[in-house]
DNA sequence: AATTAGTAAATTTTT
DNA sequence: TTTACTAATT
């Protein structure tokens, strides 16, 4: 696997393992024996790197590479981690235990089934199938003639599940809490209905299950040290977890910014930092504030701003590096100009010779991001856009794994619903509601009703046909592709989805010009990513179901990491944490939009995150900043006008910060120079081509 | 007449 | 990708 961010002078390819290249404090970190420690790392100090040779000395130091566990956020960081392990402790550091807290779970639960209290092949659902069984239940319970957001609910029913309350507390009244109220109970009984869990079980379950005399032995002694990435980002119930595994050493080291704690809504707490010594008692606390990354005057912005929030542990960047170019806050008339002022930006950056991969385009929120992948078009820069959707969440791709799916666990209702009628076989809106009925009726569910559609009343006839034969080729696959090993299961399943005419549906479906060919070439690499994970397990095991779990805790776009490098990068400020980028364009810095006009709502809506989302995005520049907003927008169709983020009135006043109106007639030095620089730039192209 | 299939509008951040 | 509306089909 290669790096996504390659930069030589971070990352090298082969890092050698040399003190001497650490500053003091990360050498503290590195070096410090025995009991937990929290590194406070700011951004851009190292702190990935204090990470891998503090698990490189462990190593050395005679600790067994199997009984180091790092937990990290996301799959790719511990992906990164395990690379550089690779790179600077070799083998040893091979055999590391790396995973995230959510992969970690899955594999307790899997070794403990019967404390958890499921069956074998419990499906896990994303956020979309559990949204698609709110909307169920709301249809159920008739509450969607109230025209309620689903996602309003499910968040009220989640935020209850991870209190773990027994019920609902009605508070204000409304008719949201009345809904969650209502579905609480029975969102749960689904879930256990259908043999599946969702992300937030999977943590209260592994939880509940160490909490349990046998396991919990088994596990506190499993591992010598325990490393946690991100650790502003982990919620409560992950900190528990954390305190079981590490049993009574607590040999733990955890490494965080509280400034970047971003993931509140997701059940982030990032009062786990400033509670650690708490926890974890004889905390040795080192902080990193020395940074790498950035010029003078951007980290003294970010200071600037980061300044304002309350409740955090004090602490100032600083640099060596010199003051660099000021920060430019750059007033835009519309998206269409903003986009437009950014790309003239970008051509002029790549005239200098600035290189695509070291530019990016942040912004707060994904629908932001398609003028700009319009206007870099039109200019024909390469591109690339992170995150927008995930591959196992397209459409075509979760059909196809809904088939596995049903074929590993026929109770999982949503997968089920998901591909009664998909491709198309008569079994329409009205037909689901009535075998789900019989289903309901006869306490079976909706499978056993499918193969007893010719019993259910009022079908129409083509409905029953079609239900013969869902249930046939389901019937008929499944046993072979639950007992599939490795080498077996990608041919299975290829053939299946033929058998499905799953490919022509896909082919059939498209109207936009190269849209089908996209989705069929995402149908083809989910066999492709069967293939390669039958690759990776050990043989002689059946494997859907350890395939299903992955694909359900993955969210890389897998088989895309090629060609991606010479792009400029576009994404979400969300994904952009723990990356770097020598320029830095940081867009529609309005109110609204950051902060978001939710959290600006909200009575109990956190500006605070806000503001250090806003962090984020700055401190992930190393050599220029841009920040732009626009004075009008459209909103539902209609023009509005647009006010500056209040966070821009927080940046210092002075040299370090350069403000310039795009529509201002002082600005015209700028766009001459800018015209300028278009025809250098086109005379450059043509040259070249 | 009932039901299914196709079309158009709009969506915060994501393990 | 869901929802609401319309056209088409049994």
């Amino acid at each position: 696997m290669k790096p996504r961010f390659a930069d030589p002078a971070v990352r090298p390819q082969t890092e050698r393992f040399d003190l001497a290249t650490l500053n003091e404090p990360q050498r503290q970190a590195v070096l410090h024996e025995g009991g937990p420690l929290l590194v406070l790392a700011g951004a851009g100090s190292g702190k990935t790197r204090t990470i891998i040779y503090r698990i490189a000395r462990l190593i050395r130091d005679g600790v067994p590479a199997q009984r180091i566990l790092g937990v990290t956020f996301t799959n790719k960081a511990a992906a990164e981690m395990r690379e550089r392990l690779w790179s600077i402790a070799g083998g040893d550091g091979a055999k590391v235990r790396l995973s995230t807290f959510h992969s970690l779970a899955v594999a307790i639960l899997k070794e403990e089934l019967k404390a958890a209290g499921l069956k074998r092949g419990f499906c896990i659902y994303d956020t979309g199938d559990q949204l698609s069984l709110v909307r169920e239940l709301m249809r159920q319970v008739r509450v969607a003639d109230r025209r309620l957001d689903a996602a309003r609910v499910l968040d009220l029913i989640l935020r209850a599940k991870r209190e773990r309350k027994a019920e609902i507390a009605i508070d204000t009244g409304d008719d949201y809490e009345l809904a969650a109220f209502d579905l609480y109970p029975r969102y749960r009984a689904q879930l256990a209905a259908f043999n599946a869990v969702d992300f937030d079980d999977l943590l209260l379950l592994a939880e509940d299950v160490l909490d349990t005399p046998g396991p919990r032995e088994r596990w506190s002694s499993r591992f010598d040290e325990l490393l946690v990435d991100e650790y502003q980002d982990t919620s409560p119930d992950q900190l528990k977890l954390l305190k079981i595994l590490a049993g009574s050493e607590k040999r733990v080291c955890v490494v965080g910014d509280d400034d970047q704690s971003i993931y509140a809504w997701r059940g982030a707490d990032a009062k786990n930092i400033l509670i650690f010594s708490n926890q974890f008692k004889g905390a040795r606390e080192i902080v990193l504030d020395q940074n790498y990354r950035s010029t003078g005057f951007i980290l003294a912005a970010a200071n600037q701003v980061i300044k304002n929030n309350s409740g955090r542990k004090p602490k100032a960047l600083w640099s060596d590096a010199g003051d660099g170019e000021p920060v430019d806050v750059v007033a835009c008339t519309d998206p269409n100009d903003e986009a437009a002022f950014v790309v003239a930006q970008i051509q002029r950056l790549l005239a200098d010779g600035e290189v695509k991969d070291e530019i990016a385009v942040l912004y707060r929120a994904n629908v932001q991001s398609r003028i700009f992948e319009e206007e870099l078009g039109v200019e024909r820069i390469p591109f690339r856009v992170v995150g927008g959707q995930a591959f196992f969440e397209r459409k075509e791709v979760k059909d196809a794994l809904a088939y596995l799916t049903v074929a590993m666990n026929p109770r999982d209702e949503i997968a089920l619903r998901r591909i009664i009628n998909t491709p198309p076989r008569g079994i329409g809106p009205t037909s689901v509601l009535r075998l789900a009925a019989a289903g309901e009726a006869s306490g079976r569910g909706l499978w056993s009703a499918l193969k007893e559609a010719a019993t259910v009343s009022d079908l129409p006839p083509q409905a029953v046909v079609g239900a013969a034969q869902l249930v046939g080729v389901v019937e008929r696959s499944a046993p072979g592709l639950r007992r599939a090993k490795r080498g077996e299961l990608s041919h299975l399943a290829g053939t299946l989805f033929q058998e499905l005419g799953l490919r022509d549906h896909v082919l059939a479906a498209d109207d936009a010009p190269g849209l089908a060919e996209r989705r069929l070439e995402n149908l083809d690499e989910v066999v492709r990513s069967l293939e390669r994970f039958e690759r990776s397990v050990a043989a002689d095991v059946p494997i859907l179901s350890e395939y299903l779990t992955s694909a359900a805790l993955t969210n890389a776009d897998e088989g895309e990491e090629e060609d991606q490098a010479g792009r400029v990068t576009l994404m979400t400020l969300h994904s952009a944490k723990g990356l770097e980028f020598r320029n830095v364009f940081l867009v529609g810095v309005e109110e609204e939009l950051l902060p978001h006009q939710r959290t600006v709502d909200d009575a109990a809506g956190d500006l605070g995150e806000e503001r250090r989302l806003f962090y984020v995005g700055m401190t992930r520049a190393r050599r220029r900043l841009w920040l732009t907003h626009v004075k009008t927008r459209l909103k539902h169709g209609k023009p509005t006008p647009r006010t500056p983020s209040r966070f821009l009135q927080e940046l210092p006043e002075g040299e370090g910060v350069r403000r310039r109106n795009r529509d201002d007639p002082k600005g015209d030095a700028e766009s001459e120079k800018l015209a300028g620089d278009f025809f250098r730039n086109l005379r450059a192209n043509l040259g070249i081509t």
